[in-house]
DNA sequence: AAAAAGCCCAACCGCGAAGGC
DNA sequence: AGCCTTCGCGGTTGGGCTTTT
């Protein structure tokens, strides 16, 4: 016998959220707070699983996430918790408040990976490809991409990790490079002063209490926990604290089609 | 303009960990 | 101690959107 389904799936709804699930999610947890994910659905009448429900809180409906694209910053951050933490992406998503651990591991698998890659930097040890792997690699490449690397288009360049007009910038300024299938980047220190990680990480020592990412001391577990702050939040009943907390920072703009749900709020008051 | 290919990301799946009984 | 339930994580998928041919 197999592991028992974490919920009874006949005439569970799956696939893509409607903005009315959105609706009565948001409006269940702001009124209730989570308790337990299993009960969730039944008490705010939704047909979907526990799992599903605490998925689309977590990765699309919590207010306090951060929209929109990463920024150079962070992707420096994530490249240098990845060479340090490896792929457990919940950990590096506590480095990055707003972020959710699937947004970055997407951005990752999709963008970084690619860009290191183009690079030659093998993205899980951002060492230097050897030249056999690379040409191994070679064989897996999309047709695009081989074009791009064949011709070190424009294109191509534009496409790079790291976005090379960023990186650029940050080169030394008595330095002019060009990207293309000439260039060398067996050297693994050159790439690092390209992402100015070094910069960046002395910068994060000086700003960020928790940041210990890749010193000897690091620890895996000295992570905050956003999740369990917020639920912490939640069931303590402090609604309105929790909200006023994030209101500063929240991107209510983006939670437009949602804002009539938030109107109850208000009314408290 | 249409078809094909590629890209992106929300959502699902399965597993392990943690905690309660 | 062992079983069961629930949660959280990481890997993977599928479909919509965009770009290329």
């Amino acid at each position: 016998m197999g592991r028992q389904p974490c919920c009874d799936k006949v005439g569970l709804k799956r696939g893509p959220w409607t903005i009315e699930e959105d609706h009565k999610l948001i409006n269940f947890i702001l009124n209730n707070g989570i308790h337990c994910w299993r009960t969730v659905p039944k008490l705010a009448g939704l047909l979907r699983c526990g799992k599903s429900c605490r998925l689309r809180w977590i990765n699309y409906l919590r207010p306090d996430l951060k929209r929109g694209g990463f920024t150079e910053k962070e992707e420096d951050q994530i490249i240098q918790l990845h060479s340090c933490l490896g792929n457990r992406w919940s950990k590096i998503a506590s480095h990055f408040p707003g972020r959710t651990d699937n947004e970055i591991k997407n951005h990752w698998n999709t963008k970084i990976k690619k860009r290191l890659k183009f690079l030659g930097v093998d993205p899980m040890t951002l060492k230097p490809i050897e030249q056999k792997e690379q040409s191994g690699d070679d064989k897996n490449m999309t047709d695009q991409q081989q074009k791009n690397t064949s011709k070190g288009s424009e294109q191509g360049v534009e496409n790079m990790s790291l976005d090379m007009t960023k990186t650029e910038g940050k080169m030394e300024e008595n330095k002019v490079m060009t990207w293309d299938d000439t260039t060398d980047f067996s050297n693994y220190e050159m790439l690092c002063s390209q992402l100015d990680l070094g910069s960046w990480m002395s910068q994060e020592t000086k700003t960020s209490t928790t940041s210990s990412y890749c010193s000897s001391s690091f620890s895996l577990d000295d992570s905050s926990n956003l999740s369990m702050d917020e639920s912490s939040y939640l069931q303590e009943n402090s609604l309105q604290q929790w909200v006023d907390g994030f209101d500063s920072i929240l991107p209510w703009d983006s939670f437009n089609p949602l804002e009539k749900d938030f109107l109850f709020l208000d009314n408290r008051q």
